[in-house]
Order: C-alpha cells, then structure tokens, then sequence
RNA sequence: CUACCUUGAGUU
C-alpha cells in the first residue's frame, strides 16, 4: 500500500506520466499522496484537463489537492482558474501563497506578486524565492540582488536564481562573480553557469563549466550543444548531439536550429514526441532557406493552440 | 520538522 505510493510518486516526480498513471491504477486503495502526485504530473506535463477531471473525481479534496490545482492552472497560463482556485479553497497554507505570487509572476503582475508577498504572515524560504526570480525575470535583477543581500538564510536555490538573473540579462561577468562566490555547485547551478557563457557566446568557457562538472544530464548537454549551435560551430554541434547519452524534444530541437535542409527535416520527423517549439524551428528553418511553400505546408500542419 | 503540493538550469 504504502509502497505502490511510493512508486507513484517517483514515477509524477520525475516525469514518467504515463508509468505513473498505471502503477495508480494497480493500486489496491489510493489515498491523498497518490492522487495529489498524479494530478501534479498531469498539471506539469501540460494535461489541464485531466488534471483538472482528477481533481473533480477526487473522494475528498484536501488542502494540498487543492494547491496542486492551482499550480497546474499557473503552470499552463491560466491565472484567472489560479484565482479562483485560490480565492474560493476552504483553506491556505504558506505553499498555497507561494504558489499564487509563482502564477501572478509568471504573468508578469509582479506588482500584484509582490503585494501578496508583503501580505504573507508566514514566509518561508520558497516564498522569498518567488519573490526573488519575480525580479529577477522581469528586468529587476538590481533589485533582486538586493532583496538577496538581505536574506537571512540562503541556499543553492538562492544563489542560483540571482546567477541566473544576470545570464538573463546578458553579464555573465556577474553571474561568474556569483558563481564563484557561492558554497556550494550543484548540477543546476552549473548548467545555469553554462547557460551564462552560452547566451555570451563564449563557448569554450561553457565547455570548461560542462568538463569540470561531476554529473551532467540531459539539460547540461543540451546548453553545451546550443553553444555550439549558435555560434555555428555545427561540427562540435553534431559531435557534441552524437555524444549525449539521451535525447529529447529540446536537445533535438537545439539541433535541428544548427542543420540545414534535409538533416533538419529528418531530425523532426525522427522525435518521438514534438511541440510548439519544434514545430517552429522546422518552419523557420524552411523560411529561413528561402522554401517559403515548405514553410506554409510546415504552418498549414502545424497544431494550433488556445 | 512522516509523506504528497509551492521555489533554481537547456531548445523556437
């Protein structure tokens, strides 16, 4: 019982939905922890509406039931569900408002996200972290720097959302600065420290990051393979994509923006799975080469969204 | 701080 919970949640955790789903489904009894980490995978992987009739079917709702819910409307764009999720639920915890100011932040009411923030008895290390990568994504590193001064109690989460402020805004030379300055490196800060020198397009710096790091996974090697994709280095590119243990719909996608012609086409049709952004490369890819019928036929096919 | 939810990295 409590095992088979176990697998569910390690299999929502880490993304395999599908595996998730059925191991759910074999399960003799379910209870909170299961459903919630199921309809939390369904909400991540882009599945509303299923999130959503899950959490409708749901025996009795608890409060985290109801804040997963309001994560999977942030998470897919919808702000005005958030709210109403948030405003009629029979009760909050500090995570519910964390997960409100993340929605209005990530539409860009940082305003909004801030008022929430300053209306918060009980903060903890998340809610500050909300706050910070508010800032920090929306052309306030200055300010999200400050806010980080300030802070009593820092982690690698912290450091690594200032770091990536500045990657973001185009000074690696800062995020270097704050790079070396923290305790601790983990395999996102490096790859966030990669995605620095790659947007500079200093590609050999990221490859000094990728080749002194102690793990690398799927993300790591795909900022190393766009460093060298952006800067036209397809050789390294296609070396680089030849190397990578595993690949996914961003890797290839990477890829197919370093190719030309046919490799570009063969790459797409290749990917088990494709989305919005796939779709746009290859049909830049045809616009970009001048194949302007490739590129309406590449539109005309293209799934559309709401 | 029993657990499930909320915060950091890659592609157009």
């Amino acid at each position: 019982e409590s095992s088979w919970t176990d697998v569910v949640v390690a299999y929502a955790g880490s993304g395999h939905l599908q595996k998730a789903k059925a191991a759910f489904r074999l399960m003799p009894r379910w209870n909170d922890r299961a459903w919630n980490s199921v309809i939390a995978a369904l909400g991540s992987s882009g599945s509303l509406a299923a999130a959503k009739s899950m959490f409708d079917s749901m025996p009795k709702r608890t409060l985290i039931a109801f804040n997963v819910m309001l994560a999977a409307f942030s998470r897919n764009g919808q702000l005005l569900e958030a709210e109403r999720v948030f405003d009629r639920m029979p009760c909050r915890s500090t995570s519910t408002s964390n997960a409100m100011m993340g929605a209005l932040a990530a539409a860009g009411r940082i305003d909004e996200c801030k008022a929430l923030f300053d209306s918060c008895s009980d903060k903890d290390l998340v809610t500050l972290h909300v706050m910070l990568r508010a800032y920090a994504h929306s052309g306030h590193v200055q300010r999200a720097k400050e806010m980080f001064d300030s802070m009593e109690h820092r982690n690698v989460i912290s450091w690594t959302i200032v770091l990536h402020g500045f990657a973001e805004q185009g000074s690696p030379e800062d995020a270097a600065g704050t790079f070396h300055r923290m305790a601790v490196h983990d395999l996102t800060s490096c790859t966030a420290m990669m995605g620095a020198f790659a947007a500079a397009g200093r590609v050999k710096e990221t490859k000094g990051i990728f080749d002194a790091m102690p793990q690398r996974n799927v993300v790591s090697w795909t900022t190393l393979l766009h460093a060298a994709a952006e800067t036209g280095m397809l050789q390294d590119a296609k070396q680089v994509f030849g190397k990578m243990p595993h690949w996914d719909v961003t890797s290839t996608t990477s890829m197919m923006t370093a190719c030309r012609g046919d490799e570009v086409r063969s790459l797409f049709e290749d990917m088990q799975q494709r989305d919005l952004v796939a779709w746009n490369a290859l049909l830049s890819a045809y616009a970009q080469s001048g194949h302007m019928n490739m590129a309406d036929e590449v539109a005309a096919r293209m799934p559309k969204h709401d």
